[in-house]
DNA sequence: TTTGCTCATGGGCAATTACTCACCTTCACC
DNA sequence: GGTGAAGGTGAGTAATTGCCCATGAGCAAA
């Protein structure tokens, strides 16, 4: 008998067993009475089923291509935490878009219990996913702006989320009493040298969990739109070898902080490091892409939050 | 947080669920931990992938088609015990023949620690199977054989199975000495009168398990070959409509026994109720198509071990 | 024949999963 | 604004599953 069963191939039990299994949906207990084995053997046999790739599963929605790319994603960099959204709402009734998703990560962060230290960026995706966040009672949470809140001319930065995030989110809301840039380093110094600012300065290092925009560089990047830089200026920068800014620290294709430039007037709390904190970047289309690979590429962020035809374009590049 | 929940709809979370338990391989635990809510939330999300069908199992391998080709004649006939065993050699490395899974199942039975009354009829098939079992020690079980062992001309019947698994299983056994067929009916039931033969049919009659081959009938069937039948015997029989034979009992197309005819001149124990007891066929081919059919149908059998296309052909007929 | 190695087996136990039961929210309807 | 059905939630609990270990069979080398 066992001659005859080692012919057939112990791997012929096993697909009868993983069959009974998974797709009968029998317990292990029936599959060892009906083949007349153990259920410790049974066990066996199904998990061998699953370790010899007999086994396929396959999941029909069209969100398991997302979750595909994030997790090919997450390998690749060594990300925490992955969101990947269909690219194309007609495709199927997940339409969920970056803004959404970005909000659930978000609230999924403030509803725990534990008081934890949330920090925000910039820009105009993370104020799309800010103004989609539900209201929500967080006495236990602070939140702290990573950016400055003065525009280049003196009036309010429009895409300073913190102040959308206070309307919906109770919770202490620690904003940067400070304009984005500054015109040199000795007033930045200066500036960062108040007692307000340090605090802020300090709890802004400390966050648990930090949400940042990614800027692509060039003329059409939010820094030209929004005045902070001349178009001149940023065509020297990507000469330079920039290739992207977060809250307005400008790095290059690996990801490295350029020393000097402008980066020298930036006003902005340095970006928490990733290595004790989750740092989730939210950023999605062509134009982006080589800051994103470059932002992801120098670990400057640990979680990314993106579409689908950008992951997909991530993991060729 | 919740109106968004629902707008993405509860199955793409479902999907999600589904993806990172079966394809990602977490616990339910780390998923409810990943997707924030609780794990019996995530439990149940689970399942609702499942119950919706979004996770789809295949199994690579040639038996699977075998076991789906079971489920199919379970389902369809009501079957204890279905084992459909790959067509082609080549196909794989599963070429578990009909002999060997008949084997397989025989040993199965009798690899039980507790008593049991194990009954066989005759044939080629059910011979090639016994032929392949393993020695075994099995004093709690009995083992009987529904058809005599005397054939047409007075000669041992060289396919009653009884003596070939008295080789290899240490039992009690208890063959019918007594021809396949009487002359009569009366003869019959004066052989079937006899004390050492009363106590034979007692036993078949309180079997626990029944493996008996199917026959077709025609000048080609096993009764015509081996000299119990003539052929024009034969052919009267097939055109008052029998399908085929167990044990030398005549049955129509719908599995009935024929009444009268040579039913009357047979000397085989009566096949076990299939309410009762297993009753299992072992049978393959397409000449045997129509008798298979026939005692599936009038519930003569409550098991089948077939192949691949004749269980095909039972399916789709 | 003995020794040492590999591997399947079953027992036992801890982790994981499925199910049931109240309770709560939402929503439609009155 | 009340009210009941539908469906979701968490707690508790039973069932199921995964894994470690000691054991013994099979087998090749000494």
């Amino acid at each position: 008998m066992a001659k005859r069963s080692d012919s057939h191939g112990r791997l012929d039990d096993a697909a009868r067993a993983g069959w009974l299994y998974y797709v009968a949906g029998r317990t292990q207990d029936e599959i060892a009475a009906a083949m007349g084995i153990s259920r410790q053997s049974a066990q066996r046999l199904v998990s061998l089923a699953v370790a010899e790739r007999l086994i396929k599963v396959r999941l029909d929605h069209p969100i398991a291509a997302c979750l595909e790319l994030g997790e090919g994603l997450r390998a690749k960099y060594g990300l925490r935490q992955v969101e990947v959204v269909p690219s194309d709402p007609a495709a199927g009734s997940t339409t969920v878009g970056l803004a959404e998703a970005g909000a659930a990560e978000i609230e999924r962060w403030l509803k725990r219990s534990d008081p934890i230290v949330l920090a925000v960026g910039t820009g105009r995706t993370l104020k799309a996913a800010v103004d989609q966040l539900s209201p929500m009672e967080c006495p236990q949470h602070r939140i702290v702006s990573l950016t400055g809140n003065i525009g280049p001319d003196g009036s309010a930065a429009y895409y300073n989320v913190i102040f959308s995030m206070a309307d919906a989110i109770k919770s202490r809301h620690f904003p940067m009493p400070l304009p984005v840039l500054c015109s040199s380093a000795e007033e930045r110094d200066t500036l960062h040298d108040q007692a307000l600012v340090r605090s802020t300065l300090a709890l802004g290092a400390q966050a648990d969990v930090t949400f940042v925009g990614i800027g692509e560089l060039g003329p059409e990047g939010p820094l030209c739109i929004d005045g902070f830089l001349a178009k001149d200026e940023m065509m020297t920068l990507v000469e330079g070898g920039a290739a992207g800014e977060i809250c307005g620290w400008m790095f290059d294709h690996d990801g490295k902080l350029l020393s000097g430039s402008i980066n020298d007037r930036v006003a902005s709390v340095p970006i928490p490091s990733s290595d004790a904190s989750c740092v989730i970047g939210l950023a999605q289309g062509r134009r982006k892409l080589k800051a994103i690979a470059a932002a992801l590429k120098g670990r400057l962020i640990n979680g990314l939050i993106t579409d689908e035809a950008t992951a997909e374009q991530l993991l060729r590049g």
